[in-house]
DNA sequence: TTGACAAGATACCGCTTGGTCGGTATCTTT
DNA sequence: AAAGATACCGACCAAGCGGTATCTTGTCAA
């Protein structure tokens, strides 16, 4: 015989969505192995039964956080940008300097979410990889396409291969967040990412 | 009363680097906070006293890992070079010219042991923090260093800030690195490098 | 109004974890 | 040879982990 603590009003997709937000950050803040469920549940208010009627296991939770929390934020953040004008080296030198004027300590302290769990579990869980592989392929594509546009109307340097480049400057933008994690320097971070507005400005025609 | 399994000849050095070494592993291939002790003491048949006797806890093997393992090991693949030659750029090409070269499943599957500590750990503990950066500082030194050294030499432009651009490749091989682990795929990585080195290319006199 | 099911609660479980501790064997020093 | 320090051994421990079982309660269609 058990008293229930008992939630007022039931809410479904009310309670999914604050599990998916709390794990989210449980995961930015401790990776996803060291990730707690009792933490999660306690920033929730959520029990673990509630838990476990929404996620089949951590695993499943996991992989929700990255198609359905982590995929759009990095969509609107950095893929969005580049639909809406015809100049995409403009457009990428908008959104660097955006990412170097709001730079903050909470992006330099826990990095990117998604080259966070790339580094921790691709080479252990196929499907984390698979999950967050197409998150950077849609990265990848976007601003490759974007290039490619950019080299019809003139903008870009004949020369360049647009889906090397991207793959290289996806690869930069990580890389950036990385080394500006460690120093815990929210200025290296920016002088990192103002090298790389230098490089997007050698690739205009 | 306890019947022990003794070695029959003791060598604690021996025992201190085979532990270091199934460490390192360890943390290559699972994380440093996933990374099991037991599992390192089945690698290599030492004690579980015998552990504790060289190490007083889990942080400190793992910090020394990155002081006594990892720190030399990037320095003989990726600083020495640098010394060699008068041209930083000549160097720098050879350097990554030998990373495609010899690319394979390997490196593609754990990554940088550097890269992925520092994603894991650097914003949990300090001190992991300060002795990976320690690395990363090295690092970009004696590249600002030869890059410096190679505008005395007319070689590299004028225009280029030296440890600007030297913070700027270090983060775009980590992030080159941190791609082609997702992609599983060593041809992502060596295009990805490729274009690092149309990048260096571009910094000549 | 009621039956059926979704949603949520909580006590509990087996297992692994990093770490401890009393003890023993070997090596060095005197 | 005695003694003291160093190296090593392995049983044990508390805590935290992800996960399960069993229960109650809210919701809504029939």
């Amino acid at each position: 015989m058990t008293t229930q603590a008992i939630r007022k009003t039931r809410n479904p997709e009310q309670t999914r969505s604050d599990l998916l937000d709390a794990a989210y950050t449980e995961i930015l803040e401790s990776g996803y192995q060291a990730a707690s469920l009792e933490r999660i549940l306690a920033n929730t208010s959520v029990s673990k039964g509630a838990l476990y009627h929404h996620f089949g296991t951590k695993r499943e939770l996991g992989l929700a956080v990255i198609k359905e929390v982590i995929a759009p934020q990095l969509a609107a953040r950095w893929f969005a940008p580049f639909t809406e004008h015809d100049d995409p080296l403009a457009s990428l030198q908008r959104i660097l300097e955006e990412k170097i004027r709001t730079a903050d300590e909470s992006v330099i302290r826990y990095g990117c979410p998604l080259n966070n769990l790339i580094q921790e579990m691709s080479p252990l869980d196929e499907e984390f990889r698979r999950g967050l592989q197409q998150i950077l392929e849609l990265w990848v594509e976007v601003m490759a396409t974007a290039l490619a546009d950019g080299q019809q109307a003139q903008k870009v340097r004949a020369d360049v291969a647009p889906k090397e480049v991207a793959l290289f400057i996806v690869a930069a933008i990580e890389g950036c967040v990385g080394l500006g994690k460690n120093a815990q320097s929210v200025e290296a971070y920016q002088r990192c990412l103002r090298q790389l507005q230098l490089y997007v400005q050698s690739l205009a025609a």
